[in-house]
DNA sequence: TAACACTTGTTTTTT
DNA sequence: ACAAGTGTTA
């Protein structure tokens, strides 16, 4: 047996090449695998798994995070292929979100939930935050629900409850030059309301889980134990709270593997923290070191572009990825005089390599910056009679139809959920209006219960509404409280079933003949057939007792990606970039290279933000197989006017000598010279920009306000070693040193409380507040 | 309370 | 251009 599963270990090594084979085979520490684009991550995680299992480690002691569910079950198909089903399938993989919500679900007890809590996704958090702010009597232009969200989600992301927003002056002070001074409160609020509704956002999974590590040291312990080995995908894209995850539960036996690449880091607008990656050496003791260099999937100039592209960012680790695979055709860039004609050009090209090349339109991929750019190539594509298939956009689960559904199993697997209870007390209608749900909702406020318990037992709370309406509340309660008491009779699909039939759902749905409304309805019946497969799935998987809430929190974490559906293979595939991570296709396109639309507007007023969009226009190029195709429109048609548009500053950041000849011609006749005109104006147009939205303070916080009134260049210049500064956004630090970067100076800063971190002094934001003597 | 017209922000990416 | 939220009217 000990032999066999030597000789098995082996022969998984055998298929690595060196630099992978070594990462497989160091198990004993920390360890860090940079994995340069293409050169085969996902075989290096799924063959350490294998080998970890066939070294005699039980699948239940291997903890593998991944960043989508579906690179999770990818990855545990390819296992279940060197390995076997049945040790496959005890492994504890998946992403963050969904592992932790499973523990939290064991563990709801310890940190006051109920194990049946409910998952508020993001338009269910903004209704909230929208509600409360109203409540406050607030001004809703100044707090509106998707900022308010953000700052809490990032709040959350960093591990800063509400208390200690409250107690934290600078982001206090912060706030209050944001002219939003009560976003404590309302952060509080939120807190309180999601805690008393039994339900968590997104973030919450992670903040619960760290308090729930933090505050029950056994139950850390627990998890400690069993978790023997650790493995994290796409590392560079983990937020602090994740990290901190991580490092607790990997403190005692240090057996933990994270893989990522830090120039393929694109996620940090949602929290993620590239330092994670970068500091991970620092953060793990003794962590050994493994990069994955040779690209296996796209061609050497393809390799090379991108390496000339990437080599503009000043953070990074240094690798050198190459390709040995055949030297390939060379980047083709092509100008458009509109968005609708670069929509024509690529659907043409797409209709002749498919001829010339005989290529499979499943071979092609269209990678855009926005979703919102994805109609006009629907519409060429359609026009070519090319099949094609959107990812993203607003995903099945968010359908409204769809999500009014979901929200009467939420209200009977946790009848306490606030969101739910609002989105259906009058869906279908029922004459209870806004008026009588305000009523309970006051009347629940005041007593500290839910609008449930309200609900069940109206005249307990002295609620003031007249006998009809009395009786349309009890018929609700009746409705819902027959299908809690259903619930533990039949099964999953059963009930669902049972829920459309007596709710009025399906009555409604027949009954409207539209064609929208018929679109509705076959959602619906797709969501009862999703419901009767998960139920299949799982009776397959040896799972006997099958509830609601494994349902709904499987489908509340699943992502548009996730839902992949059969015979899409033939089909040209269009996606943003960012849902393209991880992807590869024969032939890219890569449009709408134009400036503020990537990089896009809202990422070029901060240096990290251009380097993220740099690293994003990296990503996208490195998708490709054999070609790559980047186009960007002279003029665009954007929130319903069209207006002139420039070419990316990202594409003269790759070395011309990897672009097809035409594409430099065309460079040199029409963009390179008008860009670099513009690049010239830019400078001037840009502070015109700024002083622009200055006189509009709505558009600007005042922070900004502040920052771009002080003379930048001259405290740059006076800057030295020692130098006590006050940075705009990270606050007060000490310049541990300075240096040359390229042409650039770079101050290195130890912050108070945002830590170490490297400034450009182009376009760092501080004041000097103390200088150092002793340098003179 | 429900249906309708009007106004407003929205568009960077998503677990 | 469009969806979503708000206010007005029956």
């Amino acid at each position: 047996m000990q032999q066999k599963g030597k000789d098995n270990a082996s022969s998984l090594l055998d298929k690595l090449n060196e630099a992978q084979r070594a990462a497989v085979e160091f198990c004993d520490g920390p360890s860090l695998v940079i994995a340069g684009a293409g050169s085969g991550k996902t075989r290096v995680l799924t063959y350490k798994i294998a080998y970890l299992l066939e070294k005699g480690l039980p699948p239940f002691y291997i903890l593998a995070l991944t960043f989508t569910n579906k690179a999770a079950r990818e990855m545990k198909i390819r296992i279940a292929e060197l390995v076997g089903e049945k040790k496959a399938r005890s492994l504890w993989m998946g992403t963050f979100h969904a592992i932790f919500s499973r523990i939290l679900r064991n563990e709801a007890e310890a940190i006051g939930f109920q194990s049946n809590f409910t998952i508020f996704d993001t338009s269910d958090s903004n209704n909230l935050i929208r509600l409360i702010v109203k409540e406050m009597n607030l001004d809703d232009k100044l707090y509106r629900p998707g900022h308010v969200h953000g700052q809490i989600s990032r709040a959350k992301n960093s591990l800063i409850t509400p208390a200690m927003y409250a107690a934290n002056d600078e982001i206090l002070q912060y706030d209050r030059m944001a002219k939003r001074p009560r976003l404590f409160e309302i952060y509080e609020r939120y807190q309180n309301r999601l805690r008393s509704a039994n339900s968590m956002d997104f973030d919450d999974l992670l903040m619960y889980t760290n308090i729930l590590f933090r505050d029950h040291k056994d139950i850390l312990e627990k998890y400690r134990n069993q978790f023997q080995y650790i493995l994290v995908d796409e590392y560079q894209d983990t937020n602090f709270a994740q990290h901190l995850i991580v490092k607790q539960l990997a403190d005692i036996h240090h057996r933990v593997c994270v893989v990522g690449d830090d120039a393929q880091s694109i996620y940090s607008f949602r929290g993620a923290n590239i330092d994670n990656i970068l500091k991970f050496k620092s953060n793990f003791q003794e962590t050994q070191i493994f990069k994955l260099e040779q690209n296996y999937r796209s061609t050497q100039n393809i390799v090379n572009a991108a390496n000339s592209l990437i080599k503009k960012n000043s953070e990074q680790i240094f690798k050198d990825v190459f390709s040995e695979n055949e030297p390939g055709e060379k980047i083709e860039i092509r100008s458009s005089f509109s968005d609708f004609e670069e929509g024509l050009i690529v659907a043409n090209k797409i209709a002749r390599m498919r001829l010339e090349e005989h290529a499979s339109y499943g071979a092609f991929a269209i990678l855009y910056r926005t979703n919102a750019q994805s109609r006009i190539f629907e519409e060429s594509l359609r026009k070519n009679n090319i099949p094609y298939r959107i990812y993203g956009g607003l995903s099945f689960y968010q359908r409204k139809e769809i999500k009014d559904v979901i929200s009467y199993f939420r209200l009977i697997v946790n009848p306490s959920d606030e969101e739910a209870f609002r989105r259906i007390i009058n869906y279908p209608t029922r004459g209870i209006g806004d008026v009588t749900v305000g009523k309970i909702s006051a009347a629940a406020a005041s007593h500290q219960v839910s609008l449930w318990q309200v609900l069940s037992s109206p005249t307990a709370y002295n609620l003031e509404i007249n006998a009809g309406t009395l009786k349309k509340l009890d018929a609700f309660q009746t409705l819902i409280a027959d299908f809690i008491d259903k619930n533990n009779q039949l099964n999953v699909f059963e009930l669902a079933q049972e829920v459309v039939k007596n709710s009025g759902i399906a009555k409604e749905a027949y009954e409207d003949m539209t064609p929208e409304g018929m679109s509705r309805t076959q959602n619906i019946q797709e969501l009862l057939n999703a419901m009767s497969e998960f139920v299949a799935t799982r009776q397959e998987q040896g799972e006997e007792n099958i509830q609601l809430v494994d349902f709904l929190s499987e489908v509340s974490l699943l992502t548009d990606q996730d839902t992949d559906k059969e015979g899409e293979a033939e089909k040209v595939t269009l996606m943003t970039v960012h849902s393209a991570k991880g992807l590869e296709f024969d032939h890219v396109f890569v449009v709408g290279m134009e400036e503020d639309l990537f990089p896009s507007q809202m990422a070029k007023s901060e240096i990290r933000g251009l380097e993220e969009e740099r690293r994003l226009f990296y990503v996208a190029i490195t998708r490709a197989k054999k070609t790559c195709s980047i186009s960007y429109a002279k003029s665009r048609f954007k929130n319903g006017i069209t207006n002139p548009a420039v070419p990316s500053r990202f594409l003269k950041d790759i070395d011309p000598k990897y672009l097809s000849s035409d594409s430099i011609l065309g460079a040199e006749s029409s963009f390179m010279t008008q860009a670099d005109d513009f690049w010239g104006s830019m400078r001037t147009e840009r502070i015109q920009k700024q002083e622009r939205t200055i006189s509009i303070p709505k558009k600007v916080t005042p922070l900004q306000q502040v920052a771009s009134s002080i003379p930048l260049s001259k405290e740059a210049e006076n800057l030295e070693e020692g130098d006590v500064i006050e940075h705009e956004r990270f606050g007060r630090g000490v310049v541990t040193s300075i240096e040359m970067s390229g042409n650039d100076r770079r101050a290195f800063v130890d912050f108070e409380s945002a830590g170490k971190k490297q400034l450009l002094l182009k376009f760092a934001k501080f004041t000097i507040i103390g200088h150092n003597e002793n340098n003179r």
